[in-house]
DNA sequence: AAACCTTACGAAAACGTTTGCGTGTGGAAA
DNA sequence: TTTCCACACGCAAACGTTTTCGTAAGGTTT
């Protein structure tokens, strides 16, 4: 087991000081050619890796980027780490991922762990209990250290920094109506509780689009599903005998489960009833019938973010004073579970 | 925006030495009790966060895991994730994440940047390009520099390493079993090309199981798909016509895929033909049929790799020369794609 | 021969820690 | 008064780099 060779094992090796050998690697005129290339053919053999601990330590940064998301097993925050990914490794960084597992004390730890050392800045989406508790005390001591911190998708209205989002809201619209011009009349939404900042904004989405073509809200087609682990009872009660023509689900999970429900009950989609959802998975892609949805496009907001942070981590001074909020387009992506009603 | 504070910083503050400073606050019985008040009450006020870098730099070791694997947005290697990192968490390990991409290219450089000081282990499941390529000398080299590794899934034989896996092999003729023991006697495979090392096992696994019933295998009934990605159309054309009663898909995408296509061929599942799947990921559980398919317990061999990393890291030399693989438990999960055939 | 300039290299500090050992101070024992 | 011993603290080295500055040797000017 040969150990890691360092600068100073060479240096001993080739009887030369230590700084001649890092000079030498590094092509320096101070050396003589002679020299550098016994240094550098030295270095090959023992196939030397300057050590980025120790580079960390010099240059005060450690050129590595903190993500941290609210759970790793989960289709769309993937795609965006693997935005980020691309991003970071084009332009030399790293990047660390930790799973903050919903919980508020678990993104916290992560986060005082990566920033003592470990990372130079943050790319973030909170967890559900940081948005229920409103305590965002690591995200603001974390900046206050200098570290730029990336929020995106479930942002903090009250925490001022960089954030990339999709215009939620304007998603929901676009699904609303694209129901609404099928010829749908009656549409149900399958959302989430308030707290959860993208499901709030969603159903503000879809009472607008509702709004806009005069058609009047009603409470009983506006399900807030609690626990999403068991929403099959909930949505399958709320759906019984509901005189509907359309459901949108903020979620895949939502909409899958709508359909399973409704075949369920005896109802076809999309001939009886059309479903649209929210994010496009791999549910969405492969599912019978595959899924009308709203796309996020996650990966973009991976490279957005990444290229947000990383100007900030090199930029000069101007552009770390300003904060920046960018809007990633959603777009709608037509498929099987949405369909024109004959009139 | 105050800078992160050090050592020094609260010595000369405090006028005391760096030393001193870094006794009390380990509550050394060296320094005075009131001196050790003083400077952990300074400590707290300016929320004092040793360095992590300097900290790896003086212990040799980062406490911190590399993981890569070859896709990210990828149910199964999430859930593995998740299983390291709970582990990782529990005894005070980061984890680094990296995906590979399938490219061995960028395995070798994510490889090397972890190896040089970011992480003081692997655990890996290798890209199709390595697996392809043959070339393992980046996992040969980081090894002999003292890192351990921990190969799961994806693994290599010609590696000698600690390594966890299913045993593939088996999980396949489970599956097959199943098929068989619910009257299913003409049944088709869908697999992977060969130089896919968990393909090809699964492929053995099902022709075992058709040997143990006596049944001859006959190579029409398997298809061997190169490109993933567009599997529809060779699936499609595979299956057309043809005279079997069971499908066993080596994935899920394979699997419901299938059903796609079958149905699209005037067939239903299960009740004209079985289909079962490998893998238990999202698709499976919410398809319709749901999947009856074989589960890998992607979090336990996360936990397992993890487990065995730690050991070997935190182990005396004993524990450090001998290799163990751990074969995780299959298990077959029935749903509804496959029911028993009526006599 | 004295003064000066290149050339080629080394010493040392710095990044932030930890830790073994040395040491000044004061009080107690002799 | 001298000797000794805790006590409480500081020094310095070490981890592996990079980089500024200093300098010895040798050659070139006057």
């Amino acid at each position: 087991m040969k150990q890691k060779v360092t600068l100073k094992q060479i240096a001993k090796e080739l009887d030369v000081s230590i700084s001649t050998v890092s000079k030498a690697l590094k092509d320096s005129v101070e050396i003589s050619l002679d020299t550098r290339q016994k240094v550098k053919a030295f270095a090959k053999l023992y196939n030397y890796k300057p050590n980025n601990i120790a580079l960390s330590l010099k240059n005060r940064k450690t050129k590595t980027i903190g993500v941290i998301i609210p759970e790793i097993v989960h289709h769309f925050f993937t795609t965006v780490i693997g935005g980020v990914e691309k991003v970071a490794n084009e332009k030399g960084y790293n990047v660390i991922i930790c799973s903050s597992n919903n919980s508020f004390d678990k993104e916290v730890i992560n986060m005082e762990m990566l920033a003592s050392g470990s990372a130079d800045g943050f790319i973030l989406s909170v967890a559900k209990e940081t948005q229920l508790k409103k305590d965002y005390h690591h995200i603001e001591e974390t900046m206050s250290q200098g570290m730029p911190v990336v929020l995106f998708d479930r942002i903090i209205d009250e925490v001022v920094c960089d954030k990339v989002i999709i215009d939620d809201a304007k998603g929901a619209q676009t699904a609303t109506n694209h129901l609404l011009t099928i010829g749908c009349k009656k549409i149900a939404i399958l959302t989430t509780v308030d707290y959860i900042s993208v499901g709030k904004l969603r159903t503000n989405g879809y009472l607008r689009a509702l709004r806009a073509y005069d058609i009047p809200e009603k409470e009983e087609y506006v399900l807030k599903i609690e626990d999403i682990d068991n929403c099959e009872t909930e949505i399958s009660e709320f759906l019984k005998d509901k005189d509907i023509d359309a459901v949108f689900a903020v979620n895949e999970l939502f909409a899958v489960t709508a359909i399973k429900v409704l075949n369920q009950q005896g109802k076809k989609v999309p001939d009886d009833i059309a479903v649209i959802g929210f994010t496009d998975g791999i549910l969405s892609k492969h599912f019978i019938p595959s899924l009308t949805t709203i796309s996020q496009h996650g990966e973009d907001m991976g490279i957005r973010a990444a290229k947000l942070l990383i100007d900030k981590l090199e930029g000069d001074d101007e552009v770390t004073e300003e904060y920046r909020t960018v809007i990633i387009d959603t777009s709608l992506v037509q498929r099987q579970s949405t369909k024109k009603i004959k009139e």
